[in-house]
DNA sequence: CGTACTATTTCGGTATACCTAAAATTTATA
DNA sequence: TATAAATTTTAGGTATACCGAAATAGTACG
């Protein structure tokens, strides 16, 4: 209801409100939220309270919390910041991607919208991260990239890396190790019985759908067998759809652009 | 006397403290370090008690605030971020020298120490800011250079720009304005009667001590009236001293390499 | 449909870093 | 050297953002 002094730990619940419905639609509750931020629950209710004093969130006790339009525009603003510093501290400054989330969580605060802007100029205004994120324009237009989680896809899916979670920097070294990147191509084999893991095959970088020759060496060295963890961090464009995010106008009644999935 | 939760008010108040003492002796009194701050003495004074707790100044009550080893120690490393900083948004992101500062008074207390050394590489590992202020290096040293302030020149000393006080950005885009900027070579004409203005000459970039043909022609465009603010905020280098700190051993007892005026 | 279990909020408290006003101390001046 | 003026500290209070424990609301199921 009021004019709003922003301060970090705004900036950072809402930011979480808002990537927790990034890539599903069920919006977050309380504790979900307390636990994305390190907090207790009840430090998740004050602040809650705030936010919608602050027209940033629409909240009824004991439901989960959505953002307003305001806290929209202020959690991809705050997206925006964080995936350019990501990418700008890998492109300039060396940082590995399992490097850049921590820096960029605390720089996201720090750093004026002059930086900001500069820093986008300078990368020459790039539309995803290093993790396959997409970064909102200045206006707060943001467009996801048609993928599927790969828990989502069945045997003989083939298809290209558009998006890995970069929460665990563990993971990302892992999956590293094993020349898995971003645009990686891959080809879903198979489950392994009764949860277990899930057996991918790296594709060659030139294999494309439009030259459907596809070398079929059952048992070579591009065979890996994935955890649940990477299956659950992994997104996939399948089909030749590109990846580069394209700017789209503002769509009435919202900054986001439909999602594909579900 | 504690181990230390370092906090970004803290590492501003050791930054001023040791600001103070940088280009003359006199230790900052509570009021001055207040003003500096822009927060009322009472907050210095709980503040204070606050950093003697954690051994980071010495202090009796009713008497001026000293640094510590430790105090110091901080200080220098905070001071180091700062105009790493300022170098680095000047060269890398087209930000200008009277913009700088204010950006760099926020990072300093967000990036890593990843972050600065990252940084420091990729600029050369420089000794000196946007403003001629000599940059510590990663273990705490710092070489000041042998500058005396305007104010303190007679007519007819010519020197180099060696630093200019960065604090108003209005002043440095004026300075600029009016052709002056690091390493500018001047000479003092005189001073105008009762402290009016320091008329000065900018001298060709060519002219050195060695070559002591000084072309003399009295009133061309070159010549500048300084106001009182101007020349408290410029330091040059006489004689031919070069202007690049470089890096001493520690000396005993101090972090600091003994300054030359007073 | 009532009771146990869980999720969420409320309540009382803590730590940081500020503030204004009042008290204490130092310094300047008559 | 008293007294006035300026400086500095202390006292009392505010705002933010946390916490753990207690109270309350919602859900699950026997
Ligand atoms: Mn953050
Ligand atoms: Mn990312
Ligand atoms: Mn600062
Ligand atoms: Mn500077």
């Amino acid at each position: 209801m009021k004019a709003t002094p922003t301060s970090s730990s705004i900036e950072d619940y809402v930011k979480v409100i808002y990537s927790f419905t990034e890539w599903q639609d069920k919006p977050i509750t309380s504790t979900q939220l307390a636990a994305r931020l390190g907090v207790a629950n009840s430090s998740v209710s004050e602040m809650v309270r705030k936010l919608k004093d602050q027209d940033l969130v629409d909240h009824e006790p004991y439901s989960p919390i959505r953002l307003t339009a305001d806290g929209l525009k202020l959690a991809l603003a705050m997206v925006r910041r964080h995936r350019l510093l990501e990418t700008y501290l890998v492109r300039e400054l060396d940082f590995s991607w399992d490097e850049v989330h921590d820096e960029a969580e605390h720089l996201e605060h720090a750093v004026s919208e002059t930086f900001i802007e500069r820093m986008s100029a300078k990368l020459g205004h790039p539309t995803r991260d290093p993790h396959g994120d997409p970064i909102p324009d200045a206006q707060g237009h943001i467009v996801m990239p048609p993928s599927h989680r790969l828990d989502e896809l069945d045997a003989g899916h083939r298809g290209q890396i558009a998006r890995i979670s970069d929460h665990d920097p563990e993971l990302l070294r892992h999956l590293q190790a094993n020349g898995l990147g971003l645009d990686t191509k891959l080809e879903v084999i198979g489950r392994r019985p009764f949860g277990g893991t899930l057996e991918v095959r790296k594709l060659p970088s030139s294999f494309s759908p439009s030259s459907p020759a596809v070398p079929s060496s059952p048992d070579d060295a591009d065979r890996l067998d994935l955890g649940e963890e990477a299956v659950l961090s992994l997104w996939l464009v399948t089909q030749g759809t590109h990846l580069d995010c394209t700017v789209q106008e503002p769509t009435a009644g919202s900054l986001m652009s439909p999602r594909n999935g579900r």
